[in-house]
DNA sequence: CGCAAACTTGATGTTGCTCAAGCTAGGTGG
DNA sequence: CCACCTAGCTTGAGCAACATCAAGTTTGCG
């Protein structure tokens, strides 16, 4: 099932920068080197599938994925858009628990599953940066299982336009927010169909909220506003 | 904000029985007994809130709890029930992300934060073991949104009780569950109204499905059904 | 026995989904 | 360079699912 596409030449890749290594030593990084492969994977091919043979875990070196679950009659539910530095594929079991796709070209850092956990165990420090980061998903975990379950979509719009504009904050100009992803990846991400997405977004527009200069680019007027119709949830207020 | 109720007779406890301790050797085991402290909880009471000071992370010895988040206006989120052997409060930054509420008489197995993190970082195996507790809530969690974004009042209602009878599973007769919650906390766990959990029984009740001798227990009368009304997930065919 | 809390049931209202057209922008071939 | 074509987005109308509001009913407890 794992449709990849491994570029001809591999990405020059700067290992002490890798989630993985940040804080280990100059030995730990070389050994985690070789035991990684480096992969380029192009926009909306499939990384693995849920279900497929868990044999690695992934780190996202450049570009965005989602991860998604899938019902028998195609509902998809999109639980995450990984970007640099995201690990994925970190499943107990043996198969992956989630499909993940990329969203635009990709490198990634392969580590196969037998040599991964043999480094972690040898490695003391490693897996405590694993716990970390597999901590602060399981938080925004609960915090979009509040969104699905009980906001409005008017709501769920506005956490996920602040959300955005959190990640990419400090990039572009102050307020002005590129939407990397389809108004389909939006629907399945915030449990909504595609048309309410696309009218909630003109309803915030027609409120002088946001302006949607191009559809895959929004800026952020009142932000205060929006804070507000998000529904400031506790981690708001950091 | 802590409303804590500490018996006055400590309740005697087998720590090497601990999630934490399982696994460990028997030195580890009494270095970490010597740091914890036991704590009685009695049903209704609150643990923890979100937002609270996170200076302890603990382990349910006996009894069970719901962790939730809340909207300001007064919406609930439960975001999972909690018993004997899960560990809550591991939070990364200094507070709590969600509010934790006994729901039958506790005992707690509780670590100070400080003592914690000088633990984890001088056992190995330690982090690993919290790693795959952590994974394993945050798969729990991937399908919850599942659950909550894109499956009906019905195979919400349905994926519940399988859910349920996992986890009581070989306890009781075969089929039979008690159900330790009440409508109201089912509603705020899925996502739905109170109303909507009753009346969804009920009509699993009126197909034939189940039963409902009383309101707090359920029978499984056609297993099979059930599970194609859950809509089957990846998770089902394990 | 009586009371309160929890649950169920019914009637009505609202939100967001579905189905069905339009619209727009970017890419392609003439 | 332009016209066309298509994929993605928007808009509208009608509808279904679920929420809300309002009684009833049951259960457990003092």
């Amino acid at each position: 099932m794992q449709v990849q596409t491994v570029a001809k030449s591999t990405p020059r890749i700067d290992f002490a920068a890798l989630t993985l290594c940040r804080g280990l030593g100059q030995q730990a990084t070389s050994r985690i080197a070789t035991i990684s492969t480096i992969q380029s994977v192009s926009a909306s091919q499939v990384v693995f599938y849920e279900g497929d043979e868990a044999d690695s875990i992934y780190e996202v070196v450049r570009g965005t994925l989602k991860i998604y679950k899938l019902l028998p009659d195609g509902r998809r539910q999109i639980t995450g858009f990984l970007s640099e530095g995201h690990l994925l594929g970190l499943s107990l079991d043996g198969t992956y628990t989630y499909s993940a796709e990329a969203m635009t070209d990709l490198v990634l850092c392969r580590y196969p599953r037998s040599h991964f956990d043999r480094i972690v165990s040898e490695m003391p420090g490693l897996a405590q940066r694993l716990l970390t980061a597999t901590s602060d998903e399981l938080r925004a975990a609960q915090d979009q299982m509040l969104l699905l379950g009980r906001k409005s979509a008017e709501e769920k719009i506005a956490s996920f336009l602040l959300m955005l504009a959190r990640s990419h904050s400090l990039g572009d100009e102050e307020n002005v927010l590129e939407i990397p992803m389809g108004r389909d990846d939006i629907a399945d991400y915030l449990g909504l169909s595609i048309e309410t997405v696309s009218r909630t977004l003109t309803k915030l527009k027609r409120a002088g909220i946001i302006a949607l200069p191009m559809s895959s680019r929004v800026v952020l007027q009142d932000r205060g506003r929006l804070e507000e119709l998000a529904g400031g949830e506790f981690a708001e207020s950091l």
